[in-house]
DNA sequence: TTGTTTTAGCGCATAAATGCGCAAATTTGT
DNA sequence: ACAAATTTGCGCATTTATGCGCTAAAACAA
């Protein structure tokens, strides 16, 4: 490729695109709460190199990452209306057989019911999905490729850190909620459970009480909330 | 440029470099204590676009971004011996006038001392100085290129995350110190006082005592800690 | 030897945080 | 009408954290 007559030249006389440059591509730990357990989403890789993985692609010109992360979750697993947040680019020069190729990693959160209709519970007319959630303790035991173990691992941290202290940051909740489904999600993400007076001191100063009841339970009806703040 | 013929090729016959591909860049907030402020150092950029900057280079072949970084350090500033911390990617695809162009930003600190030596130092027989310390206030003001602004608001913002809850992260104190130098420079990067028992109380249990007293002193002699841990 | 200087440990009052048992409140079921 | 179920507010004891004045300790100066 020659170099682009409309782009500055620099002192050797040269542009950019006379330069080695490396392939740039973003991965997505997108995790999500099933049966009470956080899951992270692995899609199946075709071809040479198969198995499980997280979605990801390569970063076309133009691109932002954050839309290379959309366009890989819509693409490889369809999910849309994400908003990913980035952890750490991987830049081992050898990780990647093909050629010099960084991943800039990436994380997001997903509600459950936004994965009805995608490729997580599309109908399985093959004998082998193309994607699964797979629990946070069982991915060591998955032998993933590249460093997608790590990617999760960050992930998780990232995400765990964030629910310490904000309700619900991550939107696992669609709509209004009661304490109880809030504490309950928390311990979902992170994995232990959380005194009930304690959880509710820190978190109620950032909600907002609806004025509306839960209905249709046995018993006293718990009030419903939504986070300040929240769009 | 020919596809390398020892690469594997996709489903569609090419090569990843059959595909286009940004120049990668890594731009560094390097940060330190001078005079009581926390300071940063830019560098200063010959030619067009000339003015003040974060020390960055492009990215090699077969360097990892953490390597590219420290040889900006020692190119552009004359700084060894850190260990820099990746903070967050700018992809903003047209922050760039040259060309399609990403950076990975870092954070490091470095001790006054270790700029001994390095071109913040050396005698000013050009007209105007290669580097300079700048006060984190001031930076607002300098109109800096590209987003380096923002990298400083967000380095700044990890360092004093750090700084909170650990004894000099960054290494800002060589050797031995006593805990009022300790609260001192941690006050130095936090801008604002700390109140002695509280950082005594938050610090101690990460120290270990040396069992030395700081000497050449009128009155007490003051024990000298090491941090857990440090190398 | 005494006074001054400097550092920091500590007693203590106060404030804040935590966890738990109890029961008020509000529903559904009989 | 009463019982059962469910949620959660709250009183309270306990624990933890904070800030400050006082002074012990260890140096140097006179």
């Amino acid at each position: 490729m020659t170099s682009s007559p409309d782009r500055p030249l620099d002192g050797s006389g040269k542009t950019l695109l006379d330069y080695p440059r490396p392939s740039v591509a973003v991965d997505t730990a997108l995790l999500t709460v099933h049966d009470g357990a956080l899951k992270v989403l692995l899609v199946r890789r075709p071809g040479p190199g198969e198995g499980w993985a997280l979605p990801g692609t390569f970063v076309h010109p133009g691109e932002r990452l954050a839309d290379a992360v959309l366009r890989s979750l819509r693409e490889k697993a369809g999910v849309t209306g994400r908003s990913p947040h980035q952890l750490h680019v991987f830049d081992e020069p050898d990780r990647d057989n093909r050629g010099w190729v960084l991943s800039v990693a990436h994380v997001d959160v997903v509600p459950e019911a936004a994965l009805i209709g995608s490729a997580v519970t599309a109908p399985r007319a093959k004998p082998q999905p193309v994607i699964e959630l797979v629990e946070i303790d069982a991915i060591d035991s998955m032998d993933l490729p590249y460093d997608h173990g790590q990617i999760i691992g960050h992930a998780v941290t990232h995400i765990r850190g964030n629910y310490k202290t904000s309700p619900d940051p991550g939107g696992l909740l669609t709509g209004p909620f009661t304490l109880k489904e809030l504490r309950e999600v928390h311990e979902s993400v992170l994995g232990e459970p959380l005194q009930r007076d304690t959880f509710r001191r820190t978190m109620e100063r950032q909600l907002s009480a609806t004025g509306a009841m839960s209905d249709g339970t046995k018993g006293r009806p718990a009030a419903l909330f939504v986070s300040r703040g929240a769009t």
